[in-house]
DNA sequence: GCCAACGTTGGC
DNA sequence: GCCAACGTTGGC
């Protein structure tokens, strides 16, 4: 079991939408480091925070969880997507995802007030020159996040 | 819209 | 395998 930090754009998939849906798969992925979190270290029932970014306000939005084996990525097929990749084969697809469902929503953590935390200083979202849309999230960084500043004491899983 | 940081590409 | 050029990300 481990905790993650996905981050999507709202105008794209926000945390509303997931809500309606139910449960979507995280398509789009086109980094690598990215994609071997889902492929190798994700597990069915870990947690993430859902992170609205490449917006007015960026931060925390919701929490969701994983809910499928990785599987290939349909964009990278379709010619039509943002996210075609040219380069990747059908019988030897370059991108996978996971399905992630709902969980709930929070109350809305911007990235300001992320960064104002001394507990909170190593996370990987706020390193220095990090762009990675998938980032581990330590035990203790969930716990302080979601207990001390979400007021969150248990989840659905 | 800007731009710094970073990843990828492709020629050599 | 190097590395310059280029594209992308994402906060501001």
């Amino acid at each position: 079991m481990q905790y993650w930090l996905m981050k999507s754009e709202p105008d794209e998939v926000s945390i509303d939408d997931l809500e309606r849906q139910g449960a979507v798969p995280w398509f789009g992925v086109r980094n690598y480091q990215a994609r071997n979190f889902m492929r190798d270290a994700m597990q069915v029932g870990d947690l993430a925070f859902f992170y609205h970014s490449g917006c007015a306000t960026p931060g925390i939005a919701g929490i969701c969880a994983v809910c499928s084996e990785p599987y290939p990525d349909a964009t990278q097929f379709e010619p039509a997507s943002p996210y075609h990749d040219p380069k990747s084969l059908p019988d030897k697809p370059r991108w996978l995802l996971r399905d992630v469902r709902f969980v709930r929503k929070t109350p809305f953590l911007p990235l300001g007030e992320l960064r104002r935390h001394s507990e909170l200083a190593t996370m990987r979202l706020l390193a220095p020159g990090n762009r990675l849309s998938i980032t581990p999230v330590t035990p203790g960084e969930w716990a302080f996040i979601a207990g001390q500043l979400l007021g969150i004491d248990d989840f659905e899983r």
